[in-house]
RNA sequence: GGCGCAUUCGUCUAGUGGCCUAGGACGCAUCCCUCUCAAGGAUGAGACCACGGGUUCGAAUCCCGUAUGCGCUACCA
């Protein structure tokens, strides 16, 4: 059959509440979320805030609004609850606490009494003589007097960890295999802050370890990191988890670096109110950095779960391409999404531009006659449409008053031979419908047949004949198809537009 | 500067020693369809697999060096 069966994965999404989340952040969430499915494990989400300056209040809901959206959901969190709660590290801080006073009596950790000052100066000394910055190592070795006067002075130590001076540190990374450093280049880093809040070095392993997390899942910019990770599970005595680093995401082609705001769009919500479907922007982001075979690239959600490799995620950084997820998001809307659940998504872009109401948003679908028709003009724009965003000036027609159209009367007249020809043709096309029995309006080609006998009529060819009428339906030179606007405003309210157009002439 | 990771069409990728005179997709070009605009269909241009050395009967695929890109180098994550 297929590979064996993995077992199953408790992975985890552990953002920072600092707004909401970067798109890049939320591919390496994608994965995670992936593999747990796939595997029928457990997805967590984490909340790393550890570092109050950085708080942007409002952040938990931005984080819960982006997954919710993408249609992510976790198992254990801050909002549900969970097995190894609570699930936010400020909420934790005397288990970290504990583990640091570990390290200490251990011998793996110390005080640190240095002030950001010398901690600035020894960096600058250290650079002028061409040497990597970091710390001296002061406070490893401090004397019992300079301890008591810095107490005595109340300040507040941090925990650094004692990193080994000699020898080489290695890990198997599960993407890219053996990466080893030397200990000589890893510094004494701070794992417990002076305000008692752990780094991230500290706090995401503990957590790990207690969540019982199988595979830790992130940007690879944390690879030069890891080896004081590797020197940390150690001395705690944790088990090594399997270390997945993603690739990351790159600006569009041409400029540099990560994946910025000066570029792009970044986050989700972005992408919502530009119009994108969730299901495209997570098409999309997955692709970014993984793919199944060499040519499948629309994945329903259901088949992602199914068909999740994680050993398939690239690991070259990938460019974004604003192009391309433009295009996939057109392809849902054209051929993913059924007519209703597409006009159902574009009822909040209706009411955005005043076509419906900001109620009926919520009550249009359970009113048929109101429904059919905003069904029925959405329609109109499907395949067209490339973001939700285009479907209001696509269909706004069937929402306004004729009255209310401005257009050059030029326009009416088109390919044709002038006003009075026009006007000829809007009354032969006004008879017609007129005279034509209802059911040749319920069907656009029967519509197409009757304004090819006004064409023959007059000897003029379709694009003529259909010309004025496009204008005096739709008060513009592009629009929806002619029979298919005939079909939308009904016998009466087509004429009615006709004559309006008719009085410009 | 130091350390680390990466390197297949402009971009996302397939490829794990012979099936590769390198496949698919976006974008681009041309044509077809056509009542406008799209969508759709067809065709095409586009990659000496970063470069230089090995290993091998045989390399995009393995090894070494160089170059380039990216990341890290905080009491940020």
């Amino acid at each position: 059959m297929s590979d064996n069966q993995p077992s199953p994965a408790r992975t985890r999404y552990a953002p920072s509440p600092t707004g909401y989340p970067h798109i890049g952040n939320l591919r390496t969430a994608i994965f995670a979320f992936l593999e747990a499915r796939h595997t029928g494990g457990q997805f967590i989400l984490r909340i790393e805030d550890t570092d109050r300056k950085r708080m942007v209040e409002g952040s938990l809901q931005a984080i819960k609004d982006s997954l919710n959206w993408l249609g992510i959901d976790n198992d254990e969190g801050p909002d549900k609850g969970g097995p190894h709660a609570p699930y936010t590290q400020s909420e934790r801080l005397p288990i970290y606490q504990q583990y640091a006073q570990q390290l200490i009596e251990q011998g793996n950790a110390y005080y640190c009494y240095c002030s950001p000052q010398r901690l600035e100066a020894v960096n600058k000394a250290r650079v002028a003589q061409k040497l990597p910055p970091g710390y001296d190592r002061h406070c490893r070795n401090i004397s019992e007097e300079e301890k008591q006067k810095a107490i005595a002075d109340g300040i507040l130590p941090v925990v650094r960890f004692r990193v080994p001076l000699e020898g080489k540190t290695s890990y198997n990374d599960f993407l890219r295999g053996n990466i080893s450093f030397e200990n000589s280049t890893i510094n004494d880093q701070v794992i417990l802050k002076s305000d008692g809040f752990p780094t991230y070095h500290l706090a995401y392993m503990v957590d790990d370890y207690l969540m019982e997390v199988t595979h830790v899942i992130r940007g690879h910019e944390w690879i030069p990191s890891v080896p004081l990770h590797i020197l940390l599970y150690k001395a705690m005595n944790f088990p090594i988890p399997i270390l997945v680093h993603t690739p990351l995401v790159l600006n569009p082609p041409g400029q540099q670096g990560k994946l910025s705001k000066r570029n792009s769009a970044v986050s989700v919500v972005e992408y919502r109110k530009d119009g994108y479907i969730a299901e495209a922007l997570l098409n999309y982001l997955v692709l970014l950095g993984w793919s199944y075979d060499d040519k499948t690239e629309i994945f329903s959600m259901a088949e992602l779960i199914e068909k999740f490799d994680i050993r398939r995620i690239q690991t070259t950084d990938a460019r974004f391409s604003p192009e391309k997820l433009e295009w996939m998001n057109a392809y849902y809307i054209n051929h993913v999404l059924s007519d209703e659940e597409f006009a159902i998504r574009c009822l909040p872009f209706l009411a955005e531009a005043g076509l419906i109401s900001e109620v009926e948003v919520k009550t249009a679908p359970n009113d048929p006659t109101r429904w059919k028709f905003i069904l029925d003009a959405c329609k109109l724009a499907k395949d067209k449409a490339k973001t939700l965003l285009e479907v209001a000036p696509e269909v706004e027609f069937a929402f306004h008053k004729a009255e209310s159209f401005e257009y050059p009367t030029a326009d009416l007249i088109g390919k044709n031979e002038g006003a009075e020809a026009v006007k000829t043709l809007i009354e032969a096309i006004i008879r017609k419908l007129e005279s034509v029995p209802d059911e040749v309006l319920q069907d656009k080609d029967t519509i197409l047949a009757a304004m090819d006998e006004v064409g023959v009529e007059l000897s003029l060819k379709r694009g003529q004949v259909l010309w004025p009428p496009r204008v005096a339906l739709s008060g513009k030179t592009k629009s929806p198809g002619c029979p298919e606007m005939i079909k939308l405003l009904g016998r009466t309210e087509t004429i009615h537009r006709l004559r309006v157009a008719q009085q410009k002439l």
